[in-house]
DNA sequence: ACAAAGAATGAAATCGTTTACAAGCATTTT
DNA sequence: AAAATGCTTGTAAACGATTTCATTCTTTGT
């Protein structure tokens, strides 16, 4: 009935205590009497009596959340990472802030303005495109990066980018594939450099042909995936069978390439990296390398959190397992003509 | 160089004012004389100062962020909504704390828990399966509700769902389809009820046949999708064509489908509903209803930040046009055998 | 030249907690 | 019986900002 919210001193009033005892029964009630814990409870209830974070926060000086801090929020290859956060989060009775460094004009500035604004414990970080220079900030808040890394400062959980991209072509050579190109992620990405790295090792030690006609350079978007198409398409020489640096570009090209009246995997092979959700939807079943998003968002909310609480600003880097999963989408290569 | 982090205190001191100048120079400069204005600022450049947010929301009674409630953080339908959110929010310096119903054991109660935390000034609610009492609670801070919607009582922006089902069934009719089905989404699901009931007013006033075994239980996911997709191919007496409540579902569907040998839109015609991303990646590109997610976010976020302004409860709901798009995943029926 | 209005600033209260310290009381030890 | 110990509790000082109110110093109008 009350318009009024009630205060830790109205609880008081009511229980006929102090606040400091209030404050104890609710924080820390083996230290106060069970007769007082009793009437302090009664109090509580009988006000509707809700701790007031923003002071309790303000008094420990902390902030009890957790910034997100992800390149671009609507690429829904993020949802699952977030969920694993979530999961560890909420119940360790953080709030989770979400917000993205590609919407404003400088993304560098973004990460520098939540480093020192204070609004948050600790930091996730999923982008890796940021300058180091921002780290270098005194009394900034731990960070952990998630997917990507940045430099070998900062404590990071990730996978094992290049040997996905190997066991990618590890298949394809198996299947009898000679001529192999890759679809890359954007310029300067450490996943798209370490991937493309992986690959070319792999040719390289298989005995493949390296062409780098058979680089296409893509930004990890369906789009990008389908530009890819338009460009192997128009080859004169293609390749039997691709590696995407992304399972979203791997069925930007599947769709152009199946719409022009192509088959998959007969006359082209293709393999992804990631296995989201629809990878095992498609027709054919996108064979893919899967990344487990939501134990990544696991380890690294536990992982900052462990920061958060030791107050280290450093911590171990932690390498998931990948695991290569076989699907439809490469097969034989087509006979020669 | 400092570890400790500067106070308003320390920048009054540097500056040979009071913090009460400090506070007005940061928040509303033109009360103070350009000359001190500027001792001031030298000083908050020369200690570092950056503004307790904490502090400062305690003494304004506020906290400066607003609570995102949905009912799975991992489903990427709500990516692009949190995107429109984020695009309003961001700038108007509220953070966007993300939180999910469904991941614990009572939904309600993670709700109730939200409204009387007061760890927000404003709740968008994207999730319309939860209790309505909990809108009883004194002193609970304003609530907008996104796609979803419950009672009368919340603002809400939404789509017309059920014209969208409608215009998926006028467009089957108009191809010629006699013999229509429906995926539905989950039971219970205020979308799902509406486009439901949207898809069955169609078919009367189109004087298309009623059957309610062509009306397949779905929950929006490529999963369920699927599962329809078996059903539908071990019936007797199929449907040429198939609305689904959620693209989701068609893809689920269609995925089983074309592996089984048929082909889509030459044996049956699909509609979606929502236009995700990969829906025009898909081959045949999917034909479906659009619904403006970034646009619903936008409109979502700037509702409820005026209501927080105000300090008001209620607010005017909104409706976001949709859009009809076609594309190849629905043709004329296959000819009577 | 004097009163009145206006502009700029500072002192101090306040927001609602938490917690160091002190103090009160009941046991137990010597 | 005095002293020492342990257990509860209260007092009051933070935490770091914002803002009301009063004060001082300029202007302006008559």
């Amino acid at each position: 009935m009350d318009k009024k919210i009630a205060t830790i001193q109205d609880v008081a009033k009511v229980a006929g205590v102090s606040t400091a005892t209030v404050s104890r029964t609710l924080s820390k009630p083996s230290v106060v009497a069970a007769a007082t814990r009793e009437a302090v409870l009664n109090a509580v209830a009988e006000t509707g009596y809700r701790i007031n974070t923003t002071a309790s926060n303000l008094r420990r000086q902390r902030t009890g959340s957790v910034i997100v801090l992800l390149p671009n929020i609507a690429n829904p290859f993020f949802a699952q990472i977030l969920a694993g956060l979530s999961s560890i989060l909420t119940p360790a009775k953080y709030g989770m802030l979400i917000a993205d460094t590609q919407s404003g004009p400088d993304p560098d500035e973004r990460l520098v303005h939540y480093l020192t604004s204070g609004q948050a414990d600790g930091l996730i970080l999923l982008d890796g495109s940021l300058s180091p220079d921002a780290l270098k900030i005194p009394g900034r808040p731990p960070i952990v990066m998630a997917c990507e890394w940045m430099g070998s400062d900062l404590p990071s959980v990730r996978v094992e980018n290049g040997r996905g991209a190997a066991m990618a072509v590890g298949h394809f050579a198996q299947l009898g594939h000679r001529s192999v190109g890759h679809v890359t992620g954007p310029r300067g990405n450490v996943l798209a450099e370490s991937r493309l790295e992986g690959f070319r090792s792999a040719l390289t030690s298989l005995g493949l042909p390296q062409r780098h006609d058979w680089i296409l350079e893509g930004d990890f978007s369906m789009d990008s995936g389908a530009a890819a198409a338009n460009a192997w398409l128009a080859m004169e020489d293609r390749p039997t069978a691709l590696f995407f640096a992304s399972d979203e570009m791997a069925v930007g090209f599947m769709g152009v390439v199946q719409r022009a009246g192509y088959s998959v995997p007969e006359d082209v092979s293709i393999v992804g990296f990631d296995n989201i959700e629809i990878a095992q939807h498609l027709s054919p079943a996108l064979t893919t390398i899967r990344q487990p998003r939501t134990q990544i968002g696991i380890r690294a909310a536990e992982l900052l959190l462990r920061m958060i609480e030791t107050g280290t600003l450093t911590g171990p880097s932690d390498l998931i397992e990948i695991e290569f999963i076989r699907r439809g989408s490469a097969g034989p290569p087509p006979a020669v003509e």
